[in-house]
RNA sequence: CGCGGAGUGGAGCAGCAUGGUAGCUCGUCGGGCUCAUAACCCGAAGGUCGUUGGUUCAAAUCCAGCCUCCGCAACCA
């Protein structure tokens, strides 16, 4: 009989920058589950991998004086090795790099334009020239690049359209004739919200950015992120390609686990591009939560990006995979605290498990000299114990099969517990007081080691550093941890233990902090000198900065800059970020519209005297007419500081 | 009136489609035990279930309004 199959993915990450934990999390979560179907005796493929084109691979790989290739080559080796440390097990890695897939790319988008779902149109929007971006209007800030903040000009250029736009009415009834094809069902709505609001067809390829694969009938073009990456989920099994040979075997996935930030690719573009393809679709998307930090999100340039490779040294990795596969809800946002990882490795970890497996070794070794005598005598004390770890699997499966990861883990430690529970119950100690008593004893020890067994051999899915160290212990062989003896308790034979080394060791709570916030200070100290040191080399041009378009003078004395005081302000209504502002220009009041309300309320503003372009074309927002703007700086943290001039008299030209 | 989700003991969550003892984990306090990693086991304290009304014999659960938070969208001249 051949093996059921099941195909899991992760996202290809993009390798612009080392991963952080919470690219770990995605990873380690596929993980648990594609060991927990080889358990379960599952044909499986567990894909990863990276997504190497693009602009900003093109530019970090410039700025750091290498090749694109060479770029992301050191960046791969970095994440491989990272996985390889977080025990992931991925059958197969693929990088968009990889002569296969450009093939197969290549293929399929020749496939796609020459059956008429890929036209050439054209590109229309607002271009940065130095940055090689189109953007659309809504894209810009204030009217500038957002990513360098430049001008940008109205430009139109070739381009690759996917015809999306002809399977909005396909999408909606996927969704409805598969209930669960967007999970978490919440998420679901937002999906279908945004293809009702209408479809555009999708840009699909570049002229402008270089670092990508070509388009094989028109050189010009490079195909765009969509069809590169999206499509490594089906060319890493061999589609269109000879480098590998199990499409047939493997499509379609069981699940393509990604962010919730890029869910929308994956259940409106994805499926309609394999739609157009004619290929099967995914059985699901699973959009899974972030793991925040205290105050928000992750970020670089806050500073609070926390290192998976750190915290795997310091308390080891299995540890790591348990907090994040324990603590995080799945679907939902988890928030990472180091209180809340020692919190969960002390009390489930050490407490609850590994002093279970100490304290059974220990006992056994102590009353038996470490080899159960066959002769034993169950009692009906036994009994909930027994039937909780024969009902386990049932449980399991279950929760694994919905994705509730923490759910799962939290039935495998139900039986921990139950455990530590009948030590109390059967007290072992006093049986050992009696020579009399020593079969009994013999079976409340074989009881607990065979319930350790079931956990053991289902935690293997989810801590495959920890359990072989308990198998040496409790004496398991490989035989004994295979998940078709779960069905019936008893299935140990000998028993014969070895206590060796503490399994987790408990941390000291108060001491660790202490000690994290020591290296925490340094290293902001640390970080703070090179930034002081980047700061006085700035004087320096960078190569960003050689890319600004040189301007004349005559171009910037088109640009009337004056003073205006601020004479009223409020909030406009229905929006988040814009504020109203009517200002006094010397001769006249006028209606400025503003994005900054995220960082002033009106009060801030009002009587205060600011810079204002005087002459730029009014602009209809959110029904109000603004006449100008009032220029601010960009704050290293990603905010805005309206620049005051308050001892200027309104009216007044800035030069 | 853009769409959607959520507000439950100190913290994090479950319960809500099928109204009727408010449950779990962590933390706190008290007790037990000594095999074990100062661990384990038991017990207790602690909640007007966001708010105001309504339906009902009975509402965390159903209905309506309001407040607050969070996604998506919009918006950042």
């Amino acid at each position: 009989m051949e093996r059921k199959k099941f195909y899991i993915t992760t996202p290809i990450y993009y390798p612009s920058d080392n991963l952080h934990i919470g690219h770990s999390y995605t990873t380690v979560a596929c993980d648990s589950l594609a060991r927990y179907k080889r358990l379960q005796g599952y044909d499986v493929m567990y894909l990863t991998g990276t997504d190497e084109h693009g602009q900003k691979i093109q530019d970090k790989a410039l700025a750091a004086g290498k090749t694109p290739k060479q770029y992301v080559d050191d960046i791969v080796v970095g994440i491989k090795e990272l996985w390889d440390l977080l025990d992931i097990s991925y059958d197969r890695y693929i990088r968009t790099t990889d002569d296969y897939h450009v093939e197969a790319v290549q293929k399929i988008f020749k496939k796609l334009y020459d059956q008429g779902d890929i036209y050439k149109g054209f590109y229309e929007g607002m271009y940065c020239k130095p940055c090689e971006t189109f953007w659309t209007a809504s894209q810009l800030v204030d009217g500038k690049c957002p990513d360098c903040g430049r001008d940008v000009y109205a430009a139109k250029e070739d381009a690759y359209f996917f015809k999306l736009s002809n399977y909005a009415d396909r999408l909606l009834k996927l969704y409805e004739d598969v209930p669960n094809f967007i999970q978490p069902e919440a998420r679901k709505n937002e999906m279908i919200s945004f293809i009702k609001q209408g479809l555009q067809d999708l840009c699909v390829s570049r002229t402008t950015v270089k670092w990508g694969i070509p388009v094989t009938f028109d050189p010009d073009h490079t195909v765009y992120v969509w069809v590169d990456a999206l499509s490594n989920y089906i060319t890493a099994l061999g589609y269109e390609n000879d480098q590998y040979n199990d499409y047939d075997k493997y499509w379609p996935a069981d699940i393509h686990m990604v962010g919730k930030e890029i869910l929308r690719f994956h259940t409106i573009i994805w499926p309609a591009m394999l739609m157009a393809l004619d290929l099967p679709l995914p059985k699901r998307v699973f959009g899974h939560g972030w793991l925040l930090l205290e105050g928000g999100k992750m970020s670089k340039s806050v500073g609070n990006v926390v290192d998976p490779v750190v915290l795997c040294k310091r308390y080891g990795v299995d540890a790591v995979r348990y907090f994040l596969l324990r603590e995080v809800p799945f679907g939902n946002d988890g928030v990472y605290t180091n209180e809340s990882l020692i919190a969960r490795i002390n009390s489930d970890l050490a407490n609850d498990l590994g002093n279970l497996v100490s304290r059974s070794a220990a006992m056994i070794e102590k009353y038996f000299d470490g080899v159960l005598p066959a002769e034993r005598e169950g009692a009906d004390l036994d009994k909930e114990l027994i039937e909780l770890c024969e009902g386990l699997t049932a449980k399991t499966d279950k929760y694994m099969d919905d994705l509730s990861i923490p759910q799962a883990l939290a039935e495998i430690f139900k039986v921990v517990q139950r455990a530590n529970k009948y030590i109390d119950e059967t007290q072992p100690w006093v049986l050992a007081k009696d020579e009399a008593n020593k079969p009994r004893l013999a079976a409340v020890l074989y009881n607990l080691v065979e319930a350790l067994r079931f956990v053991t051999t289902l935690l293997q899915a989810y801590l495959p550093n920890t359990t072989p160290k308990i198998a040496a212990q409790l004496g398991y062989t490989a035989d004994d941890l295979k998940y078709e003896t779960l069905a019936k308790f008893g299935h140990l034979g000998e028993v014969k233990v070895q206590k060796g080394e503490v399994i987790f060791p408990r941390i000291d709570a108060a001491k660790e902090l202490a000690a994290i916030a020591k290296e925490e200070a340094e290293k902001k100290a640390a970080r703070e000198a090179a930034k002081a040191k980047e700061e006085a080399k700035a004087a320096e041009p960078v190569v960003e900065e050689e890319k600004v378009a040189e301007i004349t003078y005559d171009d910037f004395a088109k640009v009337n800059l004056i003073v205006g005081e601020v004479r009223d302000c409020s909030a406009v209504p229905k929006a988040d970020k814009l504020l109203n502002l009517t200002i006094w220009d010397g001769k006249r009041e006028r209606t400025i519209l503003s994005g900054i309300h995220e960082w002033y309320e009106p009060e801030d503003l009002k009587g205060h005297k600011v810079v204002i372009v005087d002459n730029l074309a009014p602009r209809k927002m959110r029904g109000f007419i603004s006449e100008g703007m009032v220029l601010s700086a960009d704050t290293p943290d990603g905010g805005a500081q309206v620049i005051f001039v308050d001892d200027m008299t309104p009216g007044c030209k800035v030069r």
